[in-house]
DNA sequence: TGGTTGTATGGCAATCTCGCCATTCGATGC
DNA sequence: GCATCGAATGGCGAGATTGCCATACAACCA
């Protein structure tokens, strides 16, 4: 494989891996519809509040989320437009995979 | 976080994980322009021949590809139609991180 | 049947991830 | 200043991931 293909995978999957968490998905659904602080998504997200701030942080460092600080508090929120198409592929699969489940069981 | 709601996040994580590897992205873009067997596949990701064939089991599991036996041989294929929507959605989130750190630099 | 080829699996060490606790840092208020 | 509240970071053990080697398995051919 060429160098900078690797890399552009690499890049990818870096994208994909930040996404790769139940939590951090719940995250991305929140923050989509509105900008939220970290102890509002702690409550949601029913983990600790250092838990979340971590994962809070893998998301802004591939860029998914970002930060907009007013005093004490931060607010996050989805920076780019496509998560639903994300997500809907998603259900497509899991819903595509369930059927060839089932025609292979008959 | 409701029960039912939570198993959600896990299953589409699960999607996201299998794709959350460099060399799995490849094959996935590979398979999506044509169905390809191991050996194939080995070529092109340069990695080991076991190696390859685990991605592949991992891939499988989640339902993003498909397996066509042919003999000794196995033929693989994307078998959702939606990546494509996947892949250039990471490029703009990829793109527009870009932006904003080159924007966070003046 | 025995050998060859293509694929899958077991096993293992190195590495990474996860989540909590404890602590630190920053802003605000007394 | 110093106490408080929200958020971020360090650290650590438990568990998962990764990739290779060796091996097993399955189909084919001589």
């Amino acid at each position: 494989m060429k160098e900078k293909t690797r890399k552009q995978y690499e890049a990818r999957a870096k994208i994909a891996k930040a996404m790769a968490h139940p939590s951090r998905l719940l995250m991305l659904d929140l923050l989509q519809k509105q900008e939220m602080c970290v102890g509002d998504l702690t409550d949601q997200v029913g983990a600790d509040q250092s838990t979340v701030s971590k994962h809070l942080a893998i998301l802004k460092e591939v860029g998914l989320v970002g930060v907009r600080k007013e005093g004490a508090l931060s607010y996050y929120r989805v920076t780019c437009g496509c998560l639903d198409g994300f997500f809907s592929c998603m259900e497509t699969v899991l819903l595509s995979d369930l059927k060839g489940r089932q025609n292979s069981l008959k």
